[in-house]
DNA sequence: CCTATTTTGTTCAATCAAAGAAAAAAACCA
DNA sequence: TGGTTTTTTTCTTTGATTGAACAAAATAGG
C-alpha cells in the first residue's frame, strides 16, 4: 500500500485532467470540472501551470457548433499538439514501419522500410533503425529537438521494463537490448511492447472503449498473440511473460508447434501452419520460404474460396481451434471485449463455420452474452496509434510529476 | 482518471498504516514509517486518530525479544482485536461453518452446523444461516453490538457487488439475493464471494505472500473452481464471471460436463468426475448419491493405491488434464504463483505422475520458471481466514475513508 | 442603447494533511 | 549525576484543494 502526499495529489490530478483532454477532446475549463469532479479553482490553477509549460493550449472555437447561448463564453482547451512529437515504430520481419505523431496521439505521417530483420545483427538492427528513422525526420522535418519519445512494437518476448527483446520469431540472435540502444542514440525515453499488447493498448485508448475492465485483443499473423488490458494498463503477469495465448493448449496432442510442444492454438490458427497444412495439399511449390507472405496466404484463401474441401477443412479446423479458445478466454478472464485481428483475419471468413461452432456451445451460459467478440480488420493505422500512445502516455506520467 | 484530494490523502494513509500492521504484525511507530515511507510526524498525527477511534492499541512489550538496546524503547502498536467482531461463513451442499475472527483477521473460534442446501428454499437458506449464527452467537457470547461484518463463501455464481447468488451448485433455486437478506437481518456488511476467490483472496493475505502481482489459486473439490487476484485485488471480470477454470476445455470432445459442454476440466478432474468414471470400474453400489462424500473419494482412492490399474489410469488422466490447464493458466496469466488446494488433492499423490508429465513440457520455456506451482493440502482453517479477511478488508477500507 | 441575467473563469483567504525541525521522553552507559 | 541514543511528540512551514466572492464577457429584453 503507497502513501499519498502533496506530490502525489498533485501529480494524479495533472494527470485526471490531461487524461480528460486526451480522451474527450478540447474541452473548456467547467467542463474538465465536471469530468473530473475538480472544483473550478483547482482546475483554473492546473490548466494555468499546464499552459505556461506548453503542454495544453487554447483553442480559438472551432466555428463553434455549440448554440452560442448567453453567459461568458467558453475558452476550449486542448492538448498542444506541438508540445512533442513522437516516433512509433513497428518491426515485423520484412519491414519497419515508422510513424509521427503528436501529443494528441494523432498520426501525422508514416513510412515504410523495407529490411529482413533475421539477416541482421543485434547492431545491425539498431543501426538499421537508427538511420531510418533520421531519414524520416530528415524527410518530414519533424524537430528533433521536439522529440520526446519512441514507442516500438516488436513480435516476441519482450521485458519492457528495461526494453529488452528476450525472444523473437523475427531476429535470428537475442536477447537484444534495443531500447536501451535507442535510447542512447536518440536521447529519448524509449518505450517497448510486444505487438499484441501494442494493439491492445491501441484498442483501450479509443474514445468508445471504457477505460476500465478488461480488454483482451488477439492478433492472428504469422503466430497468434494476445493483449490483455485490465483498467488502462497493459497485463504482463510475473516478468512481463503473460498472455501467450497462441500457446494455449487445447488438446494434448495435435500440430507440433515451433515452440516444441503439440495443441498449441498457434499451430492451427497461425500463417505458418495454414501455410505448412495448405502446401501438402495444394502441392505448392516448396521453393517459397517461410514465413509466407500476404500474396501466398490470399492465394491459398482464394483456393478455399472456390470451394477446395480440403483447404476448407482446413480453414475450419482453424477456425474450431481459435473458437474453443476464445471460449477459455471468456470463460477465465470474462472479459468486456474480445477484438479478434491481424493479417490472418483475411480469411476469416472461412475459419467463420468452425468458429461459430466452437465459440458459444463452450462458452458457460451465465458467462454467454456478457464478452463482446468483434473481429475487425486489421488495420495498420489503429496499429500506429498503439506505439505512438505507448510514448504518449509515458510522456504524460513524466511530466505529471515534474 | 480518479481526482484526488485531501480526503484521499487522508484515507490512503490511513490505509497504508492498517495495511503494514494488518500484514507485519505489531509495529512500533518508526518501523510504521519506515514501511510507509510517512514521515515520523504523520505516523504520530494518523496512530493518534486511530488510537483514539480504538482501531489500534498499544501493545506491552511481549517479553521483548528486541535486544533491549538504548534509546527511548519503542511503543509496539497492534490492529486493536477487540475493534470489531467478524462472522464468516463457509456454505457447501451439506454444511454451513460459522468462524468468528478479530479485527486482525484470526480466528477465535468455529462451529459445523449440517445441513442439505438443496432442500431450501430462498428464504430456508437464509432462515437457517440466521439462526445458526445466532446459536453461534450465543453460544460463545460474542458481543453482537461489536459486530462489524459479516464474509461469505459459496460455491457458484456469485454477483459480489450485490451479494447475489446467480447460480449455485447447491442450492435449487436461484439467483438468491443472499447477502441482502443477511445484511437486512443482522444489520452489518455482509460480503460474498465465490469460494476459490475467498481462497485465494486468503493466501494472498499471508505474510510470506507480496502484495503486488498475480496469485492464482485452483481449488479441487467436487468441482474445479478458481481464484485470481492481482496486486491484492480479487478480478472478477465483466460482471463477475472470471475464473471457471473448470470449464475450460482442454479438447473439443471428452467427457460430459455438468455445464453440458465436452471436455471440461472438471469433466476429468472434479470429485464428481472421479466418482462416476470409478463407479463404472469398481462396479460400487449405485445407491451412493452424488455428490460423492470424502469417505467414498477415500475409498476409490485407496483402491488405486492398492494397485487397480484402471483407476490409477482414471487418476492419471485426471493429472495430466489438471496439468494441461495449469500451463494453459501460467502461458496465459505468468502469475507469481499457482495454489492447488481443496478437498481432491488427498489423492494427487495417484494424480502426480499425469499431472508431472503434463505440465512443464506445455509450459512456454520462456515461462518456466517464473511461477511457483505449489499443490498444498486443503485448510479448513486458511478457508475460513478467507471469509474473515473478506469482511476486515471491506471494514477497514470503510474506517479509513471516515 | 443600456441594463439585467447568465455563464465562465480568476483571485484570495481558509483548510487540511504531510514534511521538517526542534524539543521532549525514556531508556542506557559511565 | 550527566551524557548518549533512540523514539515520540510538538510546532511551524509548505503545498495543494476548496469555497466564496469577484471579474469578465456574452445574450436577452425593454
Amino acid at each position: 500500500m503507497k502513501k499519498a502526499d502533496a506530490d502525489v495529489m498533485r501529480s494524479t490530478n495533472r494527470k485526471a485532467v490531461l487524461s480528460a483532454l486526451r480522451r474527450l477532446g478540447p474541452l473548456a475549463r467547467v467542463d474538465i470540472g465536471a469530468s473530473t469532479l475538480l472544483s473550478p479553482a483547482a482546475v483554473s490553477g492546473i490548466t494555468a501551470d499546464l499552459l505556461s509549460e506548453g503542454m495544453l493550449r487554447e483553442v480559438t472555437a472551432p466555428t463553434s457548433a455549440a448554440p452560442s447561448s448567453r453567459g461568458r463564453p467558453r475558452i476550449l482547451l486542448d492538448i498542444n499538439p506541438d508540445a512533442a512529437a513522437f516516433i512509433g515504430l513497428r518491426l515485423t520481419s520484412d519491414r519497419l514501419d515508422v510513424f509521427q505523431g503528436d501529443a494528441r496521439t494523432i498520426l501525422q505521417g508514416h513510412t515504410v522500410f523495407t529490411v529482413k530483420t533475421r539477416q541482421l545483427s543485434s547492431n545491425g538492427i539498431a543501426d538499421f533503425i537508427e538511420q531510418s528513422v533520421r531519414r524520416f525526420i530528415d524527410e518530414r522535418s519533424v524537430d528533433i529537438r521536439n522529440l520526446a519519445g519512441i514507442g516500438i512494437a516488436v513480435q516476441g518476448i519482450v521485458d519492457e521494463t528495461v526494453g529488452c527483446i528476450r525472444w523473437s520469431p523475427i531476429l535470428s540472435c537475442t536477447p537484444v537490448d534495443l531500447g536501451g540502444a535507442l535510447e542512447r542514440r536518440f536521447g529519448v525515453p524509449v518505450m517497448m511492447d510486444n505487438d499484441a499488447n501494442t494493439l491492445g493498448l491501441a484498442h483501450s485508448v479509443e474514445p468508445q472503449r471504457s477505460r476500465n475492465g478488461c480488454l483482451v485483443s488477439i492478433m492472428i499473423g504469422y503466430g497468434v498473440g494476445m493483449g490483455i488490458v485490465i483498467d488502462g494498463r497493459v497485463y504482463r503477469g510475473n516478468r512481463g511473460s503473460a498472455a501467450e495465448f497462441g500457446h494455449m493448449k487445447i488438446s494434448g496432442s495435435g500440430a507440433l508447434c515451433r515452440c516444441g510442444a503439440r495443441g498449441c492454438i498457434e499451430a492451427s490458427v497461425g500463417d505458418y501452419a495454414i501455410y505448412r497444412d495448405a502446401r501438402e495439399i495444394l502441392e505448392l511449390s516448396p521453393s517459397v520460404t517461410l514465413p509466407a507472405d500476404g500474396a501466398t496466404m490470399e492465394e491459398i484463401a482464394a483456393e478455399g474460396r472456390r470451394g477446395n474441401a480440403a483447404i476448407c477443412n482446413l480453414f475450419r479446423h482453424a477456425g474450431s481451434v481459435l473458437g474453443l479458445g476464445v471460449s477459455n478466454i471468456v470463460n477465465l478472464l470474462a472479459p468486456e471485449a474480445v477484438l479478434i485481428t491481424g493479417a490472418g483475419t483475411a480469411s476469416f471468413d472461412l475459419m467463420k463455420p468452425g468458429f461459430d461452432e466452437a465459440l458459444m456451445p463452450n462458452i458457460l451460459p451465465s458467462v454467454r452474452d456478457i464478452t463482446e467478440i468483434t473481429v475487425m480488420d486489421w488495420s495498420l493505422e489503429i496499429d500506429g496509434r498503439g506505439t505512438i500512445a505507448m510514448a504518449v502516455q509515458h510522456w504524460i506520467d513524466e511530466r505529471s510529476a515534474a
